[in-house]
DNA sequence: CGGGCTAGCTGCGAG
DNA sequence: CTCGCAGTTAGCCCG
């Protein structure tokens, strides 16, 4: 294909707010947050009106190389072919060039589509089952706030047990590891620094790796699995295995 | 366009191991990991020969809908006109059902591209630099094992300082936030406790948040400004900061 | 395979 | 803008 004619079709579709499909073999350069060097291969690349730019290979879900929206689109010419080119300036100046040496496709298209994903299953929705039902937990617990705000971070749940013990719930959508109980780990101390020593904190997670269950161990905190289903269009909480440790002490065990 | 030649164009695609683009007002549905509906709307769906699907909107970057590699990817023909699907088995049962209304377009390509990107200025490479050089850190600084592993998680780089102390450094190749600092500690704390009680910490990174920087003044931890650039092909350090709290006090403070 | 983690993460939502 | 965090995270690497 002719490259003054993907030239055209390019800027029309960048002027018209259209989506353009380009593909043949190109390379790829880009610089910004980081820099990054692709050499010559067969791509698709495909730019969206809001500026959007992806450079796909034949394999792999991401594009290899990008341009999140915002990036304002250009073509022009070079000793080596066609180059469409997207630029950024905010938060850094980034520049992306794609060289085109073949062109096999160019086409633009007319998207119309004002319609949102609707999820299910998210770990939002989950936690919205949780607060309308905590005693699934443990029986006397009763929930104070959802998403409550800390300096050292955001609580999923807060709520006290039935001895009136502060309790963080930190829920996980899939398999909990090191990093949910470190999050978890944070809020627990703050929350029991600044209100009372004797705060719980649960970790609510369909599985949990070996090593993030032993930090839970060790350092005083509790694990609750909790089993559940996608209906589609909804989640809904299956059943849940208790997974206690008495609760004893918060001091340093070795 | 033909329901029925796009399905032709579809599964020759998927037997020749082509990609292929199918352009068209559609709904979509999805039930695996979570769950999804989309209602109708025009979109641009690709599939790669290695079971990549993908279905765009005309906004953002990332697909709205998708099944990853590995999937395979089939057609059939509902009461609604032309399903393309694409069903995965591992690790979960995960289906994704494109409904076409309307085709506006559908071809296949080939892609061959065996080029592999070549990334600078990833967290790998300036670690690689830092063991280079720890001096630029801290006079007296030794590197002793990078990505060094641990029960709870992986040390960037583990080092000596001048007194003989053990150091834990994380780095981030971007403004490190409350994760990186829980990190961190997680780190020296097992460290601290199998090696020596005066382990450091020092969290490296070019920019760090208030938050982030209260939680490692409160935890005895330090913090170290890095500035870098990315001259492409490789990134370079270019001076580095000092804001290092006197050590002090591994003791809780209110 | 799981486990831990980076990512040019992206995207969202609140301040 | 910044900050904190989820994500059908994806992708990598190492046991």
């Amino acid at each position: 294909m002719d490259s003054l004619e993907t030239k055209r079709i390019v800027d029309e579709a960048i002027s018209k707010s259209k989506l353009v499909i380009v593909i043949g073999k190109c390379r790829v350069q880009y610089s910004g947050r980081a820099a990054s060097k692709l050499s010559e291969g067969d791509r698709m690349l495909v730019i969206k009106h809001d500026g959007t730019f992806l450079v796909h290979q034949s394999t792999k879900m991401r594009a290899i190389n990008y341009q999140g929206p915002g990036a304002s689109v250009g073509t022009r010419f070079s000793s080596e072919g066609l180059v469409i080119y997207a630029e950024r300036k905010t938060p850094v100046k980034e520049v992306i060039e794609c060289a085109f040496k073949e062109i096999t496709f160019a086409q633009s298209f007319t998207l119309e589509d004002d319609e949102k994903l609707k999820l299910f299953g998210s770990e939002r929705e989950l936690s919205d089952l949780l607060m309308d039902d905590l005693q699934l937990i443990e029986k006397g617990l009763t929930p104070l706030k959802q998403e409550s705000k800390l300096w050292k971070g955001k609580i999923d749940i807060l709520a006290k047990d039935f001895r009136g013990r502060y309790v963080v719930i930190e829920l996980k959508r899939r398999t909990a590891g090191l990093d949910a109980v470190t999050q978890l780990t944070r809020y627990v101390e703050e929350v029991g620094k600044r209100m009372d020593k004797q705060t719980r904190g649960i970790l609510v997670a369909p599985g949990i790796t070996q090593n993030a269950l032993k930090m839970i161990e060790k350092g005083g905190l509790e694990y609750f699995k909790l089993d559940y289903e996608i209906h589609n269009p909804r989640a809904e909480i299956k059943g849940l295995q208790k997974k206690q440790k008495e609760l004893s002490e918060y001091c340093e065990e070795e």
